[in-house]
DNA sequence: ACCGATTTGTAAGGCAGCTTACGGTACGGA
DNA sequence: TCCGTACCGTAAGCTGCCTTACAAATCGGT
């Protein structure tokens, strides 16, 4: 087994983070310099709505949860990393505290940079500003189509459109249908289309009447991706 | 008459810039350079989205509303730009096609940079491309809120909150309270917090009797910030 | 100052999804 | 393999908001 405490292994996976696509090794093993590798637990947060943002993070590992939780303990999730994501870079741009908080969901390795280190390593490597710039487009485009899905769509079409979207990061072809890794809770799901978790109950259950999908424990098949997408109309 | 064709005419619009914030004045006689002075009438259509992203746009004067619209007619409106605001940029950087529709709600004075020298000119300006996603930074945490309001508030605190909101760009405060120069219609409301337009009537009608604001014609008044602020709980 | 077009006010009826409630099931740690 | 805890399934009742409908008011261009 890799021990991913090693410099060389750090190096390793930096080339696996988007942030880095395209960019120089020379540039890479500079980011290297100013890393903290951390293991961290499944379930553990990272930091909370409100901390101050003291660093940034590049995920290696496992899954971490971007979230927010309303006063009366409702919960949005704006989004679930997968490894290769950068994140917590928004606010540490501004020095602001943190508007979201982070939780790993599964076993997790991660860099930690300190913010100044990244402030410094971004004004001497423009290009990857410019992929950064770039990355929170992506993830702004993504949002204002979680907007739009608010807007627009009702519970049933919500769901169907998340379940395709995780096919895309999260989809394992198998004998059935397309077999997501996700293994997310109902009340994972209810929070990322903003709805109750009884609702997410009962339309999953429709949809497995429907044989659009098929649950194996917390595992779901799609097995209709057609019928679903007619679903998004 | 300041005749804003000419070129020192530009240069000082560049100043109040939003990116230009702290950057040289030499670094904005370049930008100068690339940008062509356009005025556009009042409910003009910038580019719809699908559109190809073939220029990015600083605002000079008017406002810019930055929407999209449903198969079935309903459209959310992302944001009402002021003058000062960058926009159309975020679907150049990645060269994709327009993801929203930008639209003019006044006679408005805007500069076109062709996507090819924004970004040439974003790679010889390494400070201007930190300022730049620092801006992205902040559109995305507001809308970030957005997805927050959707979820967790109920129609009238999403009022509340918009009024709220306008204030801070839009208010001008009077003898009665805070007067809102915007002049938006119930529809335009209706667009910005995700509901029906006689439902924006309805709420905006009690927010009267309850004398939170005062309506002369279509320019809104907030009497009471205080218990308007109490609404969002 | 006029007139067509747009916007506003209001109200009844319907329903999607929330809330409340509770029993059953699966999971994961000891 | 047991047991506590977390998660799931389902259902009845409620409600906030949408839809539909239409009349009144206001706007803005000439």
């Amino acid at each position: 087994m890799d021990s991913p405490q090693t410099a060389s292994n750090k190096l390793w996976f930096l080339k696996h983070i988007r942030l880095f696509e395209g960019i120089s090794s020379s540039e890479m093993q500079e980011m290297e310099k100013i890393t903290r590798m951390e293991e961290v637990k499944k379930r553990q947060p990272l930091y909370l709505s409100g901390d101050p943002s003291s660093n940034v993070y590049l995920l290696k590992k496992g899954r971490v949860k971007i979230s927010n939780t309303a006063a009366n303990g409702k919960e949005v999730t704006f989004d679930i990393l997968e490894p290769g994501e950068v994140f917590g870079e928004l606010e540490t741009l501004e020095d602001v505290p943190r508007s979201t908080s982070a939780e790993t969901l599964d076993d997790t390795l991660i860099c930690v940079i300190p913010r100044k280190d990244f402030d410094q390593y971004l004004a001497m490597h423009p290009n990857v500003t410019v992929k950064l710039t770039k990355l929170i487009g992506l993830r702004l485009r993504k949002i204002q189509s979680r907007v739009e899905d608010l807007v627009f769509r009702d519970v049933p079409a919500r769901l169907a459109h998340l379940l395709l979207e995780l096919r895309k990061t999260d989809g394992v072809t198998d004998k059935q249908g397309i077999r997501l890794r996700a293994k997310l809770t109902h009340q994972e799901m209810a929070n990322l289309i903003g709805c109750s978790r009884e609702t997410v109950s009962t339309i999953i259950g429709q949809f497995r009447d429907q044989e659009l999908i098929q649950m194996d424990g917390r595992t779901i098949t799609i097995l209709d991706e057609q019928k679903l997408s007619n679903l998004l109309s």
